[in-house]
DNA sequence: ATAGATTATGGGTAGATGTGGTTAATTATC
DNA sequence: GATAATTAACCACATCTACCCATAATCTAT
């Protein structure tokens, strides 16, 4: 019985444990629809963070990696620098995951990690390196928030 | 039944508690219809306030937001600092929903709280920034502000 | 005016949740 | 094939949250 399915919103501080697993709030693992297996699939943000899908999300982004040609170098260089940081991860009882040793280096993660939900996946950040990106990007742009807002919010 | 379905005006003085639970008044929660099944969705407001809609209302928002493209930076940036501070929640028997932490400090909330009907959504202030922005706003924007009352007052 | 219903607020408790650690199973290495 | 190293499954516990009950104040209706 859940409200908005496969759906995650709001953040949450929990921290990565000595053996590189992280618990999924019980928020997210309690939207996922039965389809998805108990699994999630971890990748590389496109920011210096890590993006975790539910499964049956991520299959819909494998179909279109699937129909780019080979024949571009660009495409091949894409695929292989995602798919080489993406894996499929069961959680385990306490509703813990693994990740991986090159996505902790990528988004440079330590102990205290800030999980955010962003609608259709879910965001893993080390918090400083969120809010600096942050601050320089809204002072930068905010003329574009703004448009977005104003185009979106009620 | 009621006349005005989703719609809320007038303003109250209600207090948060030590648990950071609100009630949400009688008059608000009676409006409601069937579909949002007991529950609101607050979010940060675009002043320092936060924002609460009811679920239906909502989730045409996230319909918008699930059709930005995750390659645009700007767009990942919007969705990230909104929906970081969304959370649906629904009222206990006593019609009082639990507040997140990070919008009790975005909103600046302390025991003594002011909810506004703002038609289509309610907001939830702390009494003295309200009038601290209100004050400001209405000397520079009073010119603006009658502007605006002609075009609508019937 | 008064009884009954509704509403706002406070607090208690059982079960759910997050986190650390231990043991068993699987994979890798020599 | 034996052993070390890594991963997965299991257990324990402190904390937190959702749900329940209680009470005082307010409103409604006869």
């Amino acid at each position: 019985m859940t409200l908005n399915q496969n759906t995650f919103t709001g953040e949450f501080s929990y921290s990565l444990d000595t053996k590189g697993r992280l618990n999924i709030p019980a928020k997210f693992r309690n939207v996922l629809s039965k389809k998805n297996k108990n699994s999630f699939v971890i990748t590389k943000g496109m920011d210096p963070c890590i993006w975790i899908y539910p499964l049956v999300v991520w299959q819909n982004i494998e179909d279109e990696l699937k129909k780019l040609s080979s024949l571009s170098r660009v495409n091949r260089s894409f695929v292989r620098s995602t798919v080489r940081y993406t894996s499929t991860v069961k959680y385990d009882k306490q509703g813990r995951i693994a990740i991986t040793q090159n996505l902790i280096d990528y988004a440079k993660l330590k102990k205290e990690v800030l999980i955010i939900g962003m609608v259709n996946k879910i965001e893993i950040w080390n918090p400083k390196l969120l809010s600096n990106a942050e601050k320089e990007f809204h002072e930068i742009k905010s003329s574009e928030l703004d448009e977005l807002a104003n185009q979106i919010i009620l």
